[in-house]
DNA sequence: TGAAAATGAGCAAGGACTCACTTAATAATG
DNA sequence: CATTATTAAGTGAGTCCTTGCTCATTTTCA
């Protein structure tokens, strides 16, 4: 790695820690320096703005969670296979970089709607699965977006109260659970 | 209502909507007295600072929707019909007052350390409600946390997308759907 | 030796909060 | 009742401080 590229690594570490701990807007670029044991005007170097930082370290992880989760579920068939595949992939990467996925977790509804057309997009990738299933008649047909949102929600809460101390280990522990209880939400016969 | 009553409200409302709209951090002073039709040190007079109406705002209604829950459940009989009372009863709360619902659901991760302890808690409320069903086996035993988590996800993920945007309605259209979507996750068997 | 990298004092902007003062409401008084 | 005194409510210009960002200068290193 070259000094510049190491240089901007430490000062995205150092603000990435530091956003997740206190927030974006209550960390100062002097903190952020200090953390990254470099000058305040060397952050200026590598990003034009504070907020600039946050957006780039938010869509590079929304992107590429986005593209992870594609790739897992598209080369299998039946949307338990798929299920299971993008639970995994998702613990798995929540637990690879876990300040990085907290950062994403908890700062969406900032950044969400800054976020590209096009930018691939996780909600996205688990919403047409289950649209795509639904057509196929593999579960009950329902509105999409909220079947979605409901079975996201039964990871994403666990994962939540994870960053909030609620729970420790790995997420990875529970696949099993995860997508098996995502699985029991997409069953749900309407009565 | 007295006059004095009537501008706290009204300064109260004023943040509350901004601090939706735009986040804590980005609501100045000014534009809540300009929004409440009110001198900045007017605002002074209510609250010691921006931050504790902050913190009040948030408070009072994580207290309420507390003890709402345990009431609308505390009557029941058998897990089933609890869940469904607290799907039923946390989505009235919501459609009832959506920006205080919305600003509760955002700024959790801020204000949730800020509790003090022995503060009705509306997560403890579902968690004890699930722990004492695993021990009457009403349902299978397993981590009572993680069980909870996940099941409060199925109802929160859906409220979350609503606040971004992602779906309209009020929530109580619903509650068919997450009633029995929790009881879905609640009752997966361990294999 | 010159370009790239890094520095940090300083600047302009904007923020939360204060306070001396005005206005409105209420009580006391003769 | 009219008048005055007392308190409560409201004001907004100004203070002090922090923050993001700049840039003239120095250091590093190929």
């Amino acid at each position: 790695m070259g000094k510049a590229e190491d240089t901007k690594a430490r000062v995205e570490r150092a603000a990435l820690t530091l956003f997740v701990a206190r927030g974006v807007a209550e960390t100062t670029t002097k903190e952020i320096a200090l953390a990254a044991s470099v000058a305040e005007g060397t952050i200026y170097r590598y990003f034009p703005s504070k907020e600039q930082l946050a957006i780039d370290l938010f869509l590079r992880h929304h992107r590429a969670l986005a593209e992870a989760l594609g790739e897992a579920h598209r080369p299998l068939k039946g949307l338990k296979a798929k299920i299971e595949a993008i639970v995994r992939c998702y613990c798995e990467w929540a637990d690879r970089d876990w300040t990085l996925f907290a950062y994403h977790l908890l700062n969406q509804h900032s950044f969400l709607i800054q976020v590209p057309d096009g930018t691939p997009n996780p909600v996205v990738v688990v919403r047409e699965v289950i649209a795509q299933a639904m057509r196929a008649g593999e579960i009950p047909r329902r509105n999409a977006d909220l079947a979605a949102a409901a079975t996201i929600g039964v990871v994403m809460q666990p994962a939540t109260y994870k960053v909030y101390g609620r729970f420790t280990g790995p997420l990875s522990s529970h696949i099993r659970f995860f997508a098996d209880a995502a699985w029991a939400v997409l069953a749900v016969k309407e009565k």
